[in-house]
DNA sequence: AAAGAAAACGTGGTCTGACCACCTGGTAAA
DNA sequence: TTTACCAGGTGGTCAGACCACGTTTTCTTT
């Protein structure tokens, strides 16, 4: 009775342990874990119990095996699953329209939140980066996400991103000027002109 | 020999054959997909080889076991993988002012886009509905986060949700009044007014 | 003593066969 | 007809055995 919480499957448990011990233990990317046969004693399983929940983390890309040497933990940045996702999923044409739009809400959500709380400096070294460097949009959003402060909100952005890179539908490609315009509108504080230049740089109708 | 493609991790292989049986026999969510036994000896693989991709679609929510029954494909759309990331993710204690900051954020996005898109009958029920029954909050954008029509952003929400209710700081609670207020401000289709009414609901400075 | 080659060890990758727990459907008993 | 039961199929799990590949250690050879 202790245990009706999970008794279910196996496997998922032991991803739950392995966070557990992943945290107590202050792993970082890059660091080994246990090996295999090891984590199948110290957590009283089979070793198959074990891959397979090591195979669900891989396949989220979470860690990374290398046959003869170990199991690593990964910087966690879906790229592969997205890629099967995408192969395997995406054929919902609603699902796709999902992924779109709720992308460009999470980032006008991050404009409005970086217009709240980020100061003029930032900003200004933000403008200064738009004009003097080339970058891709991913880049460019990725570091209005930053400036946004909210962990959160970035790795959600950063999985959303994967998912629209992966609908290969790079249809619009915003001019350079348009970054800087986005980039001066935060700088002026008008919410509305940094609206409008979302847009205009998405080619979104208002 | 027929295969050097990709010798690389068998029980991707076994994905990507998985996947290209469903498709070409047109199995859809719902249909059953072969025993494990079965596919291991079909696929030429051992058993153990083809729990691990099992194992790995099912985290991804592409497919769900039943046991004594079999496996079945499901209906993906919006699976646990943003959950299981989530997990993974917020850890980090600082996270809780991220998740607060950002749950309102999406609740607006909703509320944005139910303005956009919702017609003024779907508002209207929701308003009577706000009127005539009791509801927690969670229940009431539940509706909203629905009538948004976006169900990777629902999916989202609900994460988020979830995670606000488990950092125990239901500190301020709203009147039934101030949901019914809310309504009606979508209901005259002022985002402003539909702001304004959120902001008080959730007792945010402006 | 230093450098290189060979063996030993540890690790993930895979297979096999064996149980168990559970569900389903058919059959026998009431 | 209804009920009870049981056999077969299915996923869940385990243990042990190899293999392939890196790393480390050991032992030659120079």
């Amino acid at each position: 009775m202790t245990q009706q919480e999970s008794p279910r499957k196996l496997y998922l448990e032991i991803v739950k342990q392995l966070r557990t011990m992943i945290e107590k233990d202050g792993l970082k990317a890059g660091d080994k874990i246990p090996s295999e046969r090891e984590l199948s004693e110290r957590l009283n399983a089979g070793r198959s119990s074990v891959r397979e929940a090591l195979r669900a983390l891989e396949l989220l890309g979470l860690i990374e095996t290398r046959r003869g040497e170990g199991t690593f933990i990964r910087d966690f940045r879906g790229n592969q699953l997205v890629q099967l996702l995408s192969t395997f999923i995406l054929q919902d044409e609603k699902a796709k329209k999902d992924v779109i739009e709720t992308k460009y809400l999470i980032e006008i959500d991050c404009l409005q939140t970086v217009l709240d709380k980020s100061d003029k400096g930032q900003i200004g070294r933000l403008k200064q980066w738009a004009i003097e460097h080339t970058y891709e949009d991913g880049e460019f959003f990725s570091r209005i996400a930053e400036f946004a402060d909210n962990h959160l909100i970035f790795r959600i952005w950063e999985i959303l991103k994967d998912y629209y890179h992966s609908l290969d539908l790079h249809d619009y490609q915003p001019t350079k000027q348009q970054y800087i315009d986005l980039a001066e509108a935060l700088e002026k504080g008008d919410f509305e002109l940094v609206l409008a230049s979302y847009r205009k740089l998405r080619n979104l109708s208002a």
